[in-house]
DNA sequence: CTAGCTGCAAATTCTTTGCGGCTAA
DNA sequence: TTAGCCGCAAAGAATTTGCAGCTAG
């Protein structure tokens, strides 16, 4: 049994869920990207093949991984499509979107949480999570290579 | 003349719009809201009366309010759907959303700043937005008043 | 055995678009 | 006058759901 089977095993005992081949699958794969991802990316890597899982199925999991904390809902870009990522267990991580390229690159930072928890304080709040996207723009354009 | 038919004729000017009916209306009640709105509400609002503006007209309209800058689009919630909010020229802000209830928080802290500054250029990027949300729990839950 | 999963296709929800008539400049 | 708007209704895109058969425990 490989690193991810183990995540998803523990992930899916801790939850009271059964143990099947599509959540082992779409488990194994987000592990497998190492970055934040689309639905529709765990479609195309999974919608074929022996392993195929439906789009239905991949919904109803993905659903079920955020709302276990397995895995972040991260909501910007055109609407409409939500991003995911891997929680990794909790470390606090943020990310920057490349206006340019649309590439978006993760990030943790410390400073990230003792500001939320400032804030959160100040307004009568106690911090739980955050969702911190930065927007930004090629400092180098690779034009004089 | 009030002052939201101000930010409106400013702004439509300054693109290049056309100065109507609808698009001030939509500027008005952006500006009463005073807090992060969907789209919808701005339908519920704008959808009858002798103010009337089509659903058609109002996501158009957002769209080119985004475009230049006066409205931001934030993207939280349950997916789907996007929030959006004044930008009241450019002060760095973001939210803070209640867990228990869904009611959204603005503030603004000059720290952010600093943070997306200082993260973006060590990833070799410019600084050019961000969006940030932090979810919170209340520290006092009105039990004991 | 049976509660819980799955795939399929249809349904929903939010947003966008084509088009013919209207209007600000 | 005319480029740009508007409302309507139909189209799109992402996600959700109903249902009937399958399977982990």
């Amino acid at each position: 049994m490989n690193a991810a089977d183990n995540v998803a095993f523990e992930f899916l005992r801790k939850r009271g869920l059964k143990i099947t081949d599509g959540r082992k699958t779409i488990i194994r794969e987000i592990l497998a990207f190492g970055r934040p991802f689309e639905a529709e990316e765990l479609l195309l890597n999974l919608g074929r093949g022996p392993e195929r899982v439906s789009k239905a199925t991949v919904y109803r999991t993905l659903k079920q991984l955020v709302e276990g904390g397995l895995v972040n809902q991260v909501f910007f870009g055109p609407a409409k499509q939500s991003y995911y990522d891997f929680s990794g267990g909790g470390a606090a991580h943020a990310h920057l979107a490349d206006i340019q390229t649309g590439k978006i690159i993760e990030f943790t930072n410390p400073e990230i949480t003792r500001l939320c928890e400032k804030i959160s304080s100040r307004l009568g709040y106690h911090y739980v999570s955050h969702r911190f996207l930065i927007l930004g723009r090629p400092a180098t354009p690779e034009t004089h290579r």
